[in-house]
RNA sequence: GGCCCGUUCGUCUAGGGGUUAGGACGCCAGAUUUUCAUUCUGGUAACACGGGUUCGAUUCCCGUACGGGCUACCA
């Protein structure tokens, strides 16, 4: 009784692959994988005018960069193929065959201005309703309404024709979404919608239940949008006879814009600055690649991770999740069914998150990927900025991060708190800075803790406070008051260097002061 | 317009006929007798509305409103 788990993930190369389309992917792949089926990648060219070759490559890149492997697709092969529809075009129009042959679907030989006109009539009636349909069809140009003889003598001159279903009316259609339950329509909504199309390509339609059944899908998990017209694939499954195996059906919620209205778009992307899909893509007719997250400087875990959680809750209070962690805890239950509105502020948490789990060495690599140039600019090697990822770990978000946010580190620092300077570089305690310089000058073992003992020391001895040593000296080394503790910080940047910028510091202090004077 | 789906803090969500309605992000406030961008502690904040059913409804049912999707020879 039990067979294998098949899911399929179905995109239409037309373009970049959505994080909605990348979450329905995660989703089949995790509730598969859980189960032990497979996962396949197959790719729905059927609409010609809307293709875009570099689209397949892409989808293909997105996946693995997800760590989402396929068991089966395009690029991998399989037992089921071929896994591209524009190269299973025999097979639709053997299926579709089968369908006219037993008076299940017809043919049709309207044009589409006689169809935009038909609408057109219907709408001036005020019939804003208008399909085609069992009251409508009988007033077209078919294979229902013409002699036999005028059809065949059409088809034989080759005049152009779309094959379209026959769908009877009143029956109620019943689908049970794993996601959302019974939804129940009446065939009287659906239309006669065309399976074939005139350049001789399926319609999604009819494809993907010709496909979905010749490669034994278990499960169709994909976007809301499909949901009005699964009642028509349900009646497609009835038409071929293949009711008792179609697959189960799950409907996952949309991925909504975050102010609100509608479905995101790669537009709110632009308009927001943040990326929507994952890895850059090339707009056609643009000369710069649009970013991804991974290009702005995501860890694919935590995208992934970021992504899981848009939709679906494992109920517990554990957020941060492996994929294999996520493959275990994920049920199709536990998806919510309200669509998601997208939380860039969330999605950076997540990378945070990683960020910090990772060793020094990764983050170096990871920072030197977006610059590699960095090394030689500022005359440092790879250890020097591990040791600055062992201070700022903790304080930014994306690898690269730490070139601006950490400046000071790699570079003495070209602006000073003006404030701090104002306020606490006064005369009187000029000489004791330079002796305070003095002091570190002549520790032998210029580590943290060392320093840390000599300047407080020195605290004490002048009474001067915590906040007027340590704020100035802070601003000496770094230039400003924010940052990770001031003694790892020294340590880091080593004694000849903590001299040099004390000494800058001092005399640009003091010219600083001079100017306010 | 028609059909379908949805609605718990600003956001992601847990929960479920009787709860102080829980967590996370964000935000705010304190603490870490050096900074804050870290860390810790605390705080702010939600069951869309109206009818039922019920001893009791945020939870179940029905409406309404709002949001979304579909309505192509696109997927």
């Amino acid at each position: 009784m039990s067979q294998q788990v098949r899911t399929r993930f179905a995109p239409s190369p037309t373009g970049y692959l959505h994080i909605g389309g990348l979450r329905t992917a995660l989703y089949c792949y995790l509730f598969t994988r859980k189960v032990g089926g497979a996962f396949l990648l197959r790719i729905e060219d059927t609409d010609r005018k809307r293709y875009v070759p570099e689209a397949e490559d892409y989808f293909i890149r997105a996946l693995e960069w997800c760590g989402i492997q396929c068991d089966e697709g395009v690029h991998v092969g399989g037992d089921y193929g071929p896994y591209r529809q524009s190269d299973r075009k025999e097979l639709y129009q053997k299926y579709v065959q089968q369908l006219v042959d037993t008076e299940k679907a017809y043919y049709a030989f309207d044009t589409p201005e006689e169809l935009e006109a038909m609408r057109e009539a219907a709408k001036q009636q005020g019939n804003h309703n208008i399909k085609y349909d069992a009251k409508t069809r009988l007033q077209m140009r078919n294979s229902l309404t013409l002699p036999e003889e005028e059809v065949q003598q059409l088809l034989n001159d080759g005049a152009p024709y779309v094959i379209r279903i026959k769908i009877e009316p009143n029956q109620e259609v019943t689908v049970n979404d794993l996601v959302r339950g019974l939804v129940t329509i009446n065939s009287n909504e659906i239309d006669d919608k065309v399976m074939l199309k005139s350049d001789g390509m399926p319609t999604y339609h009819l494809a993907n239940i010709v496909d979905d059944h010749s490669m034994k899908i278990t499960h169709v998990i994909r976007g809301e949008e499909w949901l009005p017209s699964t009642p028509l694939h349900v009646l497609l499954y009835r038409a071929f006879g293949w009711e008792d195996t179609m697959p189960q059906f799950a409907h996952l919620p949309l991925i909504l814009k975050p102010e609100g209205k509608g479905k995101l778009s790669k537009r709110d992307g632009d308009r927001l600055g943040f990326p929507v899909f994952p890895i850059a893509w090339t707009e056609e007719g643009a000369d710069q690649p649009s970013k991804g997250f991974r290009e702005m400087g995501f860890f694919s875990e935590a995208f992934v991770n970021f992504l899981a959680f848009l939709g679906w809750n494992p109920g517990t209070e554990q957020e941060i999740f492996t994929m294999e962690e996520l493959t275990d805890a994920f049920t199709i239950e536990r998806i919510s069914k309200s669509g998601a509105k997208f939380d860039f502020n969330k999605a950076k948490w997540f990378n945070e998150q990683y960020l910090k789990n990772k060793s020094d060495a990764e983050l170096t690599e990871a920072a030197l990927a977006y610059a590699p140039e960095k090394l030689e600019e500022l005359q440092i090697c790879k250890e020097y900025v591990n040791g600055v990822w062992g201070l700022m770990k903790e304080r930014v978000t994306f690898p690269s991060d730490i070139w601006t946010k950490a400046a000071y580190l790699f570079a003495k620092p070209d602006t000073y708190d003006a404030k701090v300077v104002r306020k606490k570089w006064k005369e009187e305690r000029i000489p004791l800075f330079e002796d305070l310089k003095k002091r570190l000058a002549a520790l032998d073992d210029f580590s943290s803790t060392n320093v840390e003992t000599s300047i407080k020391a020195f605290i004490e001895e002048t009474g001067l406070g915590f906040g007027n040593v340590l704020q100035v000296f802070r601003v000496m080394l770094a230039g400003t008051t924010k940052g990770p503790s001031v003694f790892d910080m020294a340590a880091l940047l080593g004694k000849e260097e903590v001299v040099e910028r004390m000494e800058r510091g001092a005399k640009i202090f003091d010219e600083m002061n001079a100017l306010l004077a």
